[in-house]
DNA sequence: CGGCATCCCCGAGGATACTG
DNA sequence: CAGTATCCTCGGGGATGCCG
């Protein structure tokens, strides 16, 4: 028998889910799915705290990315429902960019893993 | 002038680190590169709790996984200090694997993610 | 048993040009 | 201003075979 069935946490009885380990990986693989986009992160930082930017603030927050990636990125992160995306029926189109609730509340779990990352032993 | 300047996190002054977006952005790809490994957070699920497996067992309890691939993820999260390799200089050779203290801490802040994908509003 | 070497494929992502 | 559309490159990862 291996140890797959174990579980995985701390969670007091009957309280949180409880995850084996092939549960519990794919759960935070697709956490990583949602992030690993190469310019994910750099998105999500620049909204975190409830700013809203339109996607020419965007593009010259973040200088080195193209259009096309600038889109496809914000895309995937509207449907995995992190950004909501508000577009203006103007001339010239404005589109603007911010967090729902749900991204902004992603904010502490990274500072963990920040801090987490903090605490390597030297070498 | 954007915002890529602006301060992430809520740190008391003169006690954590302070990051930019920029900065915070590339803290956690580099954690993110760590995990994102095909197999990593498998192996890291089937490690956490201070178990010692040797690479035989990490194969039975993987199935779909290539040699090549086993061995190369667990080279990689052994450079990056969340696996500890011992050889045991035995006939027929003998290699255990079990993850270091500060990868075993790691799971404190995989919890926390997961809590939050958890609390994702139904689409 | 626990690898390493080689070949190959596919998809993420870059460069560039065009558009409502 | 805020995107599409196309083409191309590069490396992660699979399959297979050999080795101390």
């Amino acid at each position: 028998m291996t140890r797959t069935d174990q579980k995985v946490g701390n969670a007091p009885p009957g309280e949180k889910r409880e995850y084996t380990a092939e549960s519990a990986a794919a759960g935070v693989e697709e956490i990583i799915r949602m992030l690993e986009g190469k310019w994910k992160l750099t998105i999500l930082f620049n909204l975190f705290g409830g700013q809203t930017l339109r996607f020419s603030e965007l593009e010259r927050a973040i200088p080195d990315i193209s259009q096309k990636m600038l889109t496809q990125q914000l895309r995937q992160m509207e449907k995995d429902g992190i950004v909501q995306r508000t577009v203006f029926p103007e001339v010239p189109p404005r589109v603007e960019y911010h967090l729902t609730d749900w991204g902004q509340s992603l904010c502490p779990s990274l500072d963990a893993l920040l801090q987490w990352s903090e605490k390597k032993p030297h070498t």
